[in-house]
DNA sequence: GTCTATATCTCGATAGAC
DNA sequence: GTCTATCGAGATATAGAC
């Protein structure tokens, strides 16, 4: 880490504003260099080639993810309720980086695929530990991943529909933890 | 409806694999034209812009979506469960359509977001009606977007993870079906 | 209906001035 | 460290032969 200079930090939140906003392919390096105020040269010297940008990206998204993990194993209401928590769509830096990341991956980007993969993995396994049993922790985790999956998406439905209801939503994983 | 030109299926199945397996990105005019095994020009015949083709795809999508949605109606089983067993990745021509359409969502196709949210809309309406619960019923149908979700993503993770155990899944479903 | 040829534009990347 | 200028490849779309 040791703090990256300026210029990089606002190209790579420019990249995933632009992956998440309007998609893989609209972010181009002329479109990402724009939206950070530099020119594509600029842009160029500081990532190579769009490559280069988009490991940089998955990079930052494993950190993020990573922090969010250590959160949810320690968590007082338990990792379960703390994925379902989080997953809602809140605007989070993880939310932002989450949908990026998606999008590399529905691009066929090996490593944003990988990347999401070990995140999901890494999910179950906390919540398998604290539920017990393995399908009350698959369905939990799959409801967190549903939210997910509604917050990667453009449109306002799903804020519309689940946003004033993750008390009522973590009663119902409550009562897929409790008992098999 | 009434039985398009059979040049003309081949192009949207093509557009349909591509946009799944490769992106929007590599959807290009001319690897459709190729998939398909017509030229461009014979492809531009049928389908006159770029935007034409995606027309044509989310309608597919929608008439698909229908079927699939009277079936999830009048399902033995119930609305719930056949939702959350017909979620989970089997390659069907639902699933491959849903990825497809889901992808020009995520490339904030106006027109894919809308036939998206349409769908989940009317599946959250049935399984309310069935389940009673509202909260319960979100839940159910969080379960079914998040296996909707791992279809959608390339790679095998998710096949390995819930590919056997969709059973065990549906009787988490039970679960949060009986009372609330 | 389907093809080839081509016009026009935009992409990612390089070169070199400052 | 950031810029402008430019190249070659590949994108959508048009024109017109067959």
């Amino acid at each position: 880490m040791t703090r990256p200079p300026h210029a990089r930090e606002k190209v790579l939140d420019a990249y995933c504003r632009l992956l998440r906003e309007d998609g893989e392919r609209a972010a181009t390096m002329e479109a990402i260099a724009a939206a950070a105020g530099v020119s594509k040269g600029g842009l160029l010297y500081h990532f190579p080639s769009k490559e280069a940008l988009a490991e940089a990206l998955i990079a930052r998204f494993e950190e993020i993810a990573a922090l969010g993990l250590a959160e949810m194993e320690h968590a007082e209401e338990g990792p379960a309720r703390n994925f379902v928590r989080t997953s809602v769509h809140s605007g989070t830096e993880m939310d932002h980086y989450f949908a990026a990341v998606h999008r590399l991956a529905q691009a066929a980007n090996e490593a944003a695929i990988t990347a999401l993969e070990s995140a999901h993995a890494a999910w179950l396994d906390l919540i398998r530990a604290e539920v017990g049993d393995d399908h009350a922790a698959e369905a939990i985790m799959l409801i967190g991943e549903g939210l997910y999956y509604h917050s990667t998406m453009p449109g306002s439905w799903s804020r519309g529909t689940f946003a004033a209801t993750v008390e009522p939503l973590l009663a119902q994983v409550d009562r897929l933890r409790s008992g098999a």
